[in-house]
RNA sequence: GAGACGGUAGCUCAGCUGGUAGAGCAACGGCCUUUUAAGCCGUGGGUCCUGGGUUCGAAUCCCAGCCGUCUCACCA
């Protein structure tokens, strides 16, 4: 549709005598805007910057303009390379990224959101003004645009023989030859858009980022689930035990907070009869930043009334399947060290307990709580001195036994302690009726048989607000005495689905701007 | 929040036990019409993160701070 739509209104001969009509007023513009502003009041940063700035000035000088406006394409650049005929016409635009300049004939590259073409340049071909214009006036970093015809040169590369271009942008800093790229963490990070100019594969990341949170809306909206959007800013900060950000609300004189999970809201939703809802979108959780961690993440949480814990492993499992089948094409991952993750269903299914005692001996729930805290210390697992119990088998679980796990496993049946919001399990009311689906040695998905019990919740949220009634969320407890139709619901990293899926060793490298402090 | 390591030209990096700051690429001026990390000749370019201290002399040693990286803690 993008590319009819442009080549029709190209071809147009109404659209050529306008574009003649467009270039003559930006050639007054320019000329214009050079006698208003003949020199940059901008100091130069460095002696390329301030090259860069003379050469803009002297563009307008000469009533061409250094940024230019519309632009019509033929086609993308990766477009032009893959119906690549010799002596087809092309009208492209990118930005140079890398030039060979050779006296009467020079080589570019240009390149754009879909790949990398070469320009070939030659004096015999352009006139010597405009040669001589592109040889001293168009710059590494430079956004051109370029027509010409294709042709395949001698080492085989197809290349566009130009025949006439235009500066669409001066870049006035020195754009890092892509060769060398740009290496320094903090740089790439701080000035994203440079990585994402030089590093391909940076680039590729953040494509496949985007087409997997597509895909997921496609998987969930092709089985009934409908997208909704719940607040960000909330008055109690629920649904999940983490610190939250706090803001103000001028007013209304209010503290609100940012939200750690949506999870409260969702089951309102429920409550109000849409039977299966998702969002995705950002939480907020003030806490530490690591490789795994950002302060702000994003979150897929999804419901199914009428469901449990077991109908959202086979939601997860078709998911990350069908992700992993239209996005990678592949259902074995390779990652960041070489190993390997393999997606290819059934995943494997343990309970919490059969697993700890797997890895840590038959006898670890049978023998007593200090031996258990004393064998937890020999294994280098540490925990607050005053542990309780649960938690010393978690740390040892959490430290030695979740990272090892690199394929797809459904841990199931964690301790009710650990889990507020979910039911209990009818024959063991010791554990409750969840799965944590781990992949690349990391919790990519908990899910819930929902509690869907007022008193019940009521009980079990009071117990871990020690006592403060304050913290409930009232307006949720009064939704649940409504009745929530029995659900099975679920959370999905997708920043660690995208690292595992990518083979991304940091958060970092799945999230466009991480939070880094700012730069005094 | 704690510990270890790092910050030198636009980019990638050298610079030892203290003696006036280096390379490649990029920039600028030349030469070169099928190169692709093009090549050749020449020129310019620095708050050595910041602030103190030691010293005749500090990019280098010491102290403090800023920012980052890794590990740990909190957490998903």
């Amino acid at each position: 549709m993008w590319r009819r739509s442009h080549s029709s209104s190209y071809h147009n001969t109404n659209f050529r005598h306008g574009f003649h009509i467009i270039c003559f007023v930006h050639y007054c513009v320019a000329r214009a805007l050079a006698r208003r502003y003949p020199a940059p009041d901008m100091e130069p940063i460095n002696d390329q910057t301030q090259a860069r700035l003379e050469k803009r000035r002297k563009l307008m000088e000469k009533g061409i303009a250094p940024y230019g406006g519309r632009f019509e394409t033929s086609e993308r650049i990766a477009d032009a390379r893959q119906n690549g005929t010799d002596e087809r016409e092309v009208r492209l635009a990118g930005r140079v990224t890398s030039h060979r300049d050779m006296g009467k004939s020079m080589f570019c590259d240009l390149k754009d959101s879909s790949g990398r073409i070469q320009l070939y340049v030659q004096k015999k071909v352009l006139s010597d003004e405009q040669f001589d214009l592109f040889k001293h006036f168009v710059d590494l970093g430079d956004i051109i645009g370029v027509t010409g015809k294709l042709f395949t040169t001698h080492a085989g590369e197809l290349t566009v023989r130009v025949e006439s271009f235009t500066i669409l942008s001066k870049s006035i800093r020195p754009l890092p030859k892509e060769w060398y790229g740009i290496k320094d963490t903090e740089t790439r990070i701080r000035q994203r858009y440079l990585d994402l100019i030089l590093n391909d594969k940076v680039r590729e990341t953040f494509l496949m980022r985007s087409r997997v949170i597509g895909q997921i809306r496609r998987y969930l909206d092709e089985r009934g689930f409908i997208e909704v959007e719940t607040p960000m800013m909330q008055p109690i900060a629920g649904g999940a035990a983490a610190k939250p950000f706090v803001t103000h609300h001028e007013a209304l004189d209010l503290d609100l907070f940012l939200r750690v999970a949506p999870e409260l809201y969702l089951k309102r939703l429920l409550v109000g009869g849409y039977d299966r809802v998702y969002e995705i979108n950002r939480n907020f959780r003030n806490e530490g930043i690591s490789r795994r961690h950002n302060p702000e993440f994003t979150m897929l949480e999804v419901y199914e009334a009428y469901g449990d814990y077991e109908t959202m492993m086979g939601l997860i499992q078709g998911m990350v399947v069908s992700v992993a089948t239209n996005v990678l094409d592949t259902l074995v991952v390779r990652r960041y060290d070489g190993q390997e993750i393999d997606l290819r269903p059934p995943w494997k299914r343990i309970s919490y307990h059969e697993l700890i005692e797997e890895r840590v001996g038959k006898d670890w729930f049978t023998i007593s709580p200090e031996e258990r805290k004393a064998r937890a210390i020999q294994m280098g697992v540490e925990f607050p001195p005053n542990s309780p119990d649960y938690e010393v088998s978690n740390a040892v679980y959490e430290k030695t036994i979740e990272p090892t796990l690199l394929n797809p496993t459904f841990v199931t049946h964690l301790p009710t302690e650990i889990v507020v919001l979910a039911k209990q399990n009818k024959q063991d009311a010791s554990v409750v009726d969840v799965f944590e689906c781990v992949i690349n040695g990391q919790e990519i998905a908990p899910a819930y048989s929902e509690l869907n019990d007022p008193v019940v919740q009521r009980d079990r949220l009071l117990h871990q607000a020690a006592g403060h009634a304050e913290k409930l969320d009232e307006d949720f407890l009064t939704a649940l005495e409504y009745g929530m139709p029995p659900a099975g619901g679920m959370g999905v990293g997708i920043d660690r689905l995208v690292m595992m899926l990518t083979g991304s060793e940091s958060i970092r490298d799945v999230i466009l701007f991480p939070l880094l402090r700012p730069q005094t």
